[in-house]
DNA sequence: GGATCCATGTAAGGTGTTACATGATTGG
DNA sequence: CCAATCATGTAACACCTTACATGGATCC
């Protein structure tokens, strides 16, 4: 379930900008994360993984397994770079959800440095405006909230307060 | 985006037991924690809410307004009342996402107090597990890690040091 | 006078899942 | 021998989103 937040083209793009690998690869690398990223099931992977390759972003190489079922090792074409990078300088601002955000770090690995700053510091403003509603909200219900309502925002708000402290430490040891 | 984590119905039945309200109420209900949970498009609530009203699980009062658009509020039936609760009982186990977490939180008003422990406790220990994934991952991957790699491993172990903490200190707080 | 909120809804499209199908290989 | 892992894929379905349509009210 749902690596659907940022696109499974751009996830498996950014795998793949790592290095080539087969479509069973890209599930296993998915899984093996699957708390923080979620994996997407073969219904989904091979029919992306069949358009991508269309559409030039990707070359395959198939490699008939001895004795093994012949694998596809998918490369990254010089078109799917171009569009990873684009897909890269995009804003985030809009994607408020903590998987997509793992999953940029995830893929910023093709990232330079002080774009990846910029990243992390777009999140902490992200996370800022959020505590500020979840705080508002907060103080809104006073007192009266019902009673699991208080629950999910004092959660909320420890989150985001433990996500910015890493922000802060991770931009801090980054920046030097 | 993404209240399907958990299946809009339930979220609606949720929130339509705590008090009647309509379609536009759900939606503003949702978009103000808009960060913690998502809020659904027109486009996917009223189909839903017409569903609920063909199935029974919720009536409907219409309210002519005076100058205003006509308002449709939803009540809960007892129908309604009791898949939501019959909903409320099953296993959480493989829902991994935060998302569903908070969700269920929200609509926890309707769980009594035990239930809402064992619930927490489930959490944390699939908080736990996870914890334990992700330091074999860093473990496995030792000083080796891509670039960006390690940044989502060192992430994901900060929020979910905090989730526990969290978990720790509400679970202490409810046995009293 | 134009934007935004209230309030409802529809139609087309995208993206994902489940469940199935295939088939060889390895481990208990 | 049965189950699981490797490895690919298809078809049917569920669910959600985007974009549109309507129309009065209120704010700047």
């Amino acid at each position: 379930m749902s690596v659907h937040t940022v696109g499974l083209r751009y996830v498996i793009l950014g795998l793949l900008a790592r290095q080539p690998m087969s479509g069973y690869d890209v599930k296993r690398r998915l899984k093996s994360l699957d708390w923080l990223v979620g994996s997407p099931s073969s219904g989904s992977l091979y029919p992306v993984l069949r358009a991508l390759l269309e559409e030039g972003l990707v070359d395959v190489e198939v490699i008939p397994g001895l004795d093994k079922p012949p694998r596809k090792i998918y490369r990254l074409s010089e078109a799917g770079r171009q569009a990873l990078l684009a897909w890269t300088n995009e804003l985030v601002a809009a994607d408020a959800s903590l998987k997509g955000f793992v999953l940029r770090l995830l893929l910023a690995g093709c990232l330079p440095l002080p774009r990846l700053i910029e990243h992390l510091q777009q999140r902490r403003n992200q996370v800022r405006a959020h505590q500020a509603a979840l705080e508002q909200a907060a103080g809104g219900g006073r007192e009266g909230g019902e009673p699991g309502s208080w629950l999910a925002l004092d959660y909320g708000l420890a989150l985001a307060q433990a996500e910015l402290a890493w922000l802060e430490a991770t931009l801090h040891r980054l920046s030097e």
